[in-house]
DNA sequence: CATATTTTGTTTGTGTACAAATAGACTGTG
DNA sequence: CACAGTCTATTTGTACACAAACAAAATATG
């Protein structure tokens, strides 16, 4: 095996990203110890949203029907949200935020954004603004 | 709250990041179904080195404790690799790929090295480096 | 209208990922 | 030497993440 074509673990995408997001989470849990990036994910898009099925939301926040089943079960316990069949489709299980949830959503908004701008600050704006462009590209 | 620091998920790098490894994740076990990339990435830190104790080898693969104590169980189950306590620090319990485990390491090294390939391949060379470059500077 | 297909949600099983608590082994310092 | 502090590994508990199998409801199609 050439050394040109040896497979270097710290040079490879998947390794770095994982690094990346590794920081990032603990950036976030730091900044916003009372919930995950997930859970602030979902509740964040619901806030926006007024109200999604619980598929909606996870399409929306790229979670597949297990996980945000589980992240939903967790945010309702914590009464952040309420959940109820859908007459016209009862299949389906809409969601919306409480209260109380859009109370934190709130709370948290202006950390969440903070918690970007720390995981962002070893590159400059125009650098940053590269970072974001190439990783939208590769989703 | 003004619509320009309005929060919006898509644009944070906290969720951009998790779907470019989910798709990541998505293409390595397309490529190397017999097994993760977590694996994989043990395994083939391990044969680079030889040997290595099991902490020694959850620090260069930035797993922790919990984490890499399960990846190793499920590779040794597999006879991937073997583990023994160093008679010199009984502490320390070391790691070695087994023949079998080797053979796996080579027959998937260029397999993994595509992975990487076809996560990048939205973008041209300049880029994939660039990118490279601005995400090992904000682990 | 009847039924094949699709959609939505649940459940189970496996695999990361991390915090916190524990135990045993080593090291450094008095 | 004693023992305080450190290091390594294990265990437990919680939380994503995804595949696969299932059930119920809605839709499409003949």
């Amino acid at each position: 095996m050439d050394k040109n074509d040896a497979y270097i673990l710290e040079r490879q995408v998947g390794f770095v990203m994982r690094r990346a997001v590794q920081r990032h989470i603990a950036i976030f849990s730091a900044l916003i110890p009372e919930m995950t990036p997930t859970q602030f994910a979902a509740l964040a898009k619901l806030c926006k949203l007024g109200q999604a099925s619980q598929n909606e939301l996870g399409r929306l926040t790229s979670m597949d029907v297990a996980t945000i089943k589980g992240v939903v079960d967790r945010l309702r316990a914590r009464e952040l949200i309420t959940s109820a069949p859908l007459e016209s489709d009862k299949r389906r299980l809409m969601l919306a935020p409480t209260r109380k949830g859009r109370a934190m959503y709130r709370k948290y908004a202006a950390q969440a954004a903070e918690v970007s701008r720390q995981t962002l600050a070893p590159l400059d704006e125009g650098e940053q603004r590269q970072l974001m462009q190439l990783l939208e590209r590769i989703i």
